[in-house]
DNA sequence: ACCGGATTTAGCACTTGGTACTAATATGAG
DNA sequence: CTCATATTAGTACCAAGTGCTAAATCCGGT
């Protein structure tokens, strides 16, 4: 009897916490006891009743599609000096990744190189107008990625060009040329 | 006092949208009418109870974690044919474009062509080595963006090329040329 | 065999946020 | 003024609990 009860609370948890609408009485029957045995391993694990676990889930998925506009820049930007170079990083996790092969999806490195890309640019309206880009080595869920930017002026008016080096530690994993296109001119007011 | 209902239970349905946690108490309080009221206006409008709202955001929360791999495509793939060419489409929403000036971010529509060029590989492993892109026409939210990709071959062995073009409506807004890498060779088995 | 602590079950009153239904009032337009 | 519409009130009931008390079981040790 000592055995069952922990085992029967350790199996509650896990079973609420991939499944968190069961009820008291559901629980119950599942087990084989009382529906009050069920309140009590509840109150020892400090598990709270299905309406206030409901509750949670949906505010945390409420919240969640509140704070995805976040992705306005991909990565963090740590460092930045307009219209010359910036950096940031991005760390990948298990979301950005291949379920098959672990591997993290093209489109996050070039989204961090070109919200960078975007980023430096001193300019109300800057576009990615063309680039190039090379994928060195896969990055795995886990890593950082720093990436590094530097524009150059181009030949044409009113278009920069933008140079990304990623690297994970001292690897380069990533590096993308991006052509940008500007409303304005591109600044270089000199020294005040 | 016509209006008074409709346009209280207008507001009531969008305030319900945005926030479902609301009980009758809070709504009654908030229009300055009876908790009956609010009830009825419920009823009339067909919105269930607070606990049924509840369960209906937790459940979707919960589903699409279970269905969160669908991202592993970006855009809706409507046609494919392995090793050869595939279709897709992607509906910009106001989530994929910058506040500022309403035009998609580029990685949007680098992330449905790469995703596709990925998925039209007949292959467990595919991964983009290198990649060149054009971004012809800005894109903006409300726009359906279809992607058609097609496939040739590349000298070098274990590599493929993959072409993309991207349209809204008749007009190409991206291209991108994707050299993919993969695993095994291209196939081309012949007819049995 | 018997005792005692741990465990389990039962029962009751009370809480929230409702439903379902009935009945009484406004209130306003013709 | 009157009649339909709209609003408010009140009752009984439900699900899924909490909180509390009390009884029944079980199980091991001596």
């Amino acid at each position: 009897m000592k055995l069952q009860k922990r085992e029967r609370q350790a199996r509650l948890s896990s079973l609420l916490e991939e499944n968190p609408l069961l009820t008291d009485g559901d629980l119950a029957e599942y087990f084989g006891v009382s529906v009050q045995t069920i309140r009590l391993d509840r109150m020892e694990k400090g598990i709270p009743e299905l309406r206030e676990r409901l509750k949670d889930v949906a505010v945390r998925s409420l919240d969640d599609v509140k704070s995805l506009p976040i992705d306005e820049v991909i990565g963090d930007i740590i460092d930045i000096e307009l219209d010359k170079r910036a950096v940031s990083v991005f760390d990948v996790t298990k979301d950005h990744v291949f379920q098959r092969n672990g591997i993290a999806r093209g489109h996050h490195l070039f989204a961090q190189a070109n919200s960078l890309a975007v980023a430096v640019i001193d300019d109300e309206l800057a576009l990615t107008a063309a680039s190039s880009l090379s994928f060195i080595k896969p990055v795995r869920a886990g890593e950082r990625v720093v990436a590094k930017a530097a524009v150059r002026p181009d030949g044409r008016p009113r278009r920069s060009i933008v140079e990304v080096i990623s690297t994970v530690g001292d690897e380069p994993v990533f590096t993308g040329t991006f052509e940008m296109y500007r409303t304005h001119e591109s600044g270089k007011e000199g020294q005040s």
